[in-house]
DNA sequence: TATAAAATGTAGCTTTTGCTACAAACAGAA
DNA sequence: TTCTGTTTGTAGCAAAAGCTACATTTTATA
């Protein structure tokens, strides 16, 4: 059903675009945050398991190359999230710490959410891993919720 | 607890990144298509309801710019998602349809899958706004299985 | 200690998605 | 038909995130 290219008579304008846009742009800043988070979980994680997180080392974990972690690193640096010098690796400030700890809880929460509603483990940790950041506070007391009753 | 900043030894490297790099990756990668799907999306529930989309109108329902939707629009075009001409509105091809109708399919499956999980509806919509994007079709099907069992 | 490998940093490019300000075209009415 | 307001388009800017190529510094080891 291909549509036809006559365009049909000019209106004033569209009467309610409703709230969609608010929640798009909503959406969107969700968006510019992700990174960052990706960012910290993924320093608070080498940090667990190595004592230090290396650029080169948050490069491979994030999958881009170190000089791309080096300018977004720049970045969270400037919004007081890590602390870096020249040639050192990278640590967490105590509000990247926050940052990270409440990003890795509910990380885990949505995985052990999908895999308790029957996704695969490995689908779960593909879909969670950009599902997280869009679960807001509501969503993520429900999936407690259905995690609680399912299997206490 | 904030990080002692004296670098520990420094190793060769470090053992498996895993495949988190990869899923890392897959994520971005779906980021790329997200911006696509919510203006075939945008553009389809324009036509239904009012025959046409017009820029402007796109505009007001993403919450951009009339600027933004015109150069996102080229893009679409270049990619074969929808058809335009100078100063008239905007059609989508046959892929366009088709992947707005599967966005929208999925974007609703999500919406009533939240909400059967207990979360209010104006946050299932926020929410699902972004979370849409990120469910594999594992993750779909099991969201239908529990909205079959749950509500038959 | 000297040197080679690894890690870090810099320069400069691209693409995407935003924006404001201004220009041109169109639609509806006077 | 001419005017006026809406819509569409263009120019030019910014920020973010990605890249390759090359330079510099650090670390490990021979």
């Amino acid at each position: 059903m291909s549509a036809k290219q006559k365009s049909p008579t000019r209106r004033k304008a569209v009467p309610s675009p409703g709230d969609t846009a608010a929640i798009q742009r909503h959406t969107r800043r969700a968006h510019a945050q992700e990174r960052a988070q990706d960012y910290v979980e993924a320093i608070a994680d080498l940090i667990a398991e190595h004592g230090e997180a290396r650029a080169t080392d948050i490069a491979k974990s994030l999958g881009v190359s170190h000089v791309t972690v080096i300018r977004t690193v720049q970045r969270l640096q400037r919004e007081g999230l890590v602390t870096t010098r020249p040639y050192r690796s990278i640590f967490l400030t105590d509000s990247g710490n926050i940052l990270a700890a409440r990003a890795k809880a509910r990380h885990e929460k949505v995985v052990a959410f999908l895999e308790a509603l029957g996704v695969p483990p490995r689908a779960a940790r593909i879909d969670a891993e950009g599902i997280e950041h869009h679960v807001g506070p509501e969503t993520l007391a429900a999936m407690e919720r259905y995690l609680a009753q399912r299997k206490p």
